[in-house]
DNA sequence: CCAAAAGTGTTCAAATTACACCCATGA
DNA sequence: TCATGGGTGTAATTTGAACACTTTTGG
């Protein structure tokens, strides 16, 4: 009970608090996360996770954005859709102390400098999957599933993919979105009535037609709208048995 | 980054890691919550969601376990939900030291004991909504907003709904559990056949048959299913406007 | 008998699907 | 002109909403 306790700052064994971040995007229509290369020990050599400490007097989600433009080398992320997925604190996921993290999941359009910018030993955008860079350190492996699961499910009733997407996007472009996260195909003219036809999700930007980088007929362009929850949702395809 | 920093455990002040708890039920077809009065400064006098400290050898899940056990008086909370919602970090959200707190939702069948157990000034189950007990200590105004907004939306795609009733309970108590959180009528007949139709959700008990308390053709009991995602979800009448 | 709740059946509208088909462009 | 992706049209199917109706109990 807070009621019972002493307010005695040092009573206990102190908890550092820390935040972690899966940061996100999609290139060449795969889903990557950002990840940076340990560069002492624990974990020494192994991926992990960027984050670090939350400083005194700021909130994680300061922390948070701090990091992110850190390791992204964006001078503004204010734009970006950071978002907290939970709290982390098994005591002895760290071994040195006890580290309280916070996770925050990270969208990010594919950015033009292809590699993070930092501090660590070393900062890749690695294709998100079953890959060569597992196990990450610590806990992260976990963190970095709960992330995903995250946003795999948040695309079906929010706007949130858009998110990845720069300012201005085709339905192509929105379209690999969904088809890159969810790992499978999506009709393009069901999608296209789909996504113009549920309020607040985008709008036509009057102006130019552009091409996509290659053959086809130019795209129309689209900003992303001002809707957070859909309803009705788009749904996947079904991921799993039959429901009925 | 984490990378560059000191692991001296003493180098900052301190932070305190509490968990704080939303705990919800269905009392006489209404959402309810539990909350506690405060017996000291800040905030004396003033309503407040349980909770206390996570200590040093627990995580903040074995901490809100406790926390929930004590408040309820019950002895077994295992089978009971509760999940994260997320943290608050703000500086100075606890005017007395850096505390971060990990929230949590946690859902409970209608307790045969009509009070909370404990050590608080008092405790009580009281009507969800925009009540008398505003505002609560602290921002748990804002993390009790946040916890419903969660439930709220989880029933939709997942069988959480199961969580509040009793291990064995009718069709009639579970859309009562829907239309309680959602504020909505739903048709009983569309209901059933939604609820029986996804695979999952609930599972028929073969025994007998069970009078609802009062007049009506006995119900036939169910007990919750194993599944956690529902697809398709069992969509709350438009909540908003029109969507397309 | 009447009210109330469970449970079944039926109907109509709306959404989803699976395509066929045309358009505009680069190679 | 051909391949490619954008964009529109449309019919078959499925799903969902609305509501009439029967069943079984308590009062």
């Amino acid at each position: 009970m807070r009621e019972s306790q002493e307010y005695d700052k040092y009573a206990h064994e102190p908890f550092a608090v820390t935040v972690d971040l899966a940061v996100f995007t999609i290139r060449d229509g795969a889903l990557h996360v950002l990840l940076v290369e340990r560069g002492q020990e624990p974990y020494a050599g192994q991926w992990a996770l960027p984050g670090g400490f939350v400083l005194p007097d700021e909130s994680a989600e300061s922390a948070a954005q701090r990091e992110l433009a850190e390791e992204t080398g964006l001078a503004d992320v204010s734009g970006l859709h950071l978002e907290q997925v939970r709290t982390y604190s098994d005591p002895g996921r760290d071994p040195r102390m006890r580290v309280v993290s916070v996770a925050f999941a990270a969208l990010v359009p594919d950015l033009p400098e292809a590699r993070a910018g930092g501090d660590a030993a070393g900062a890749a955008w690695l294709p998100y999957g079953p890959a060569a860079y597992r196990p990450l350190a610590f806990d992260h492996d976990r963190i970095l599933g709960d992330a995903y699961d995250r946003i795999r499910a948040k695309l079906e009733y929010t706007g949130l993919a858009t998110a990845f997407c720069p300012p201005e996007f085709t339905l192509g472009e929105l379209r690999q979105v969904y088809e890159a996260v969810w790992g499978a195909e999506l009709d393009p003219a069901n999608f296209r009535r789909k996504v113009v036809g549920t309020a607040g999700l985008v709008e036509a930007i009057p102006g130019a037609a552009r091409l996509t980088g290659g053959r086809g007929k130019p795209a129309a362009l689209f900003r992303a709208g001002t809707a957070t929850a859909l309803h009705p949702p788009l749904l996947r395809p079904t991921p799993e048995g039959p429901s009925s």
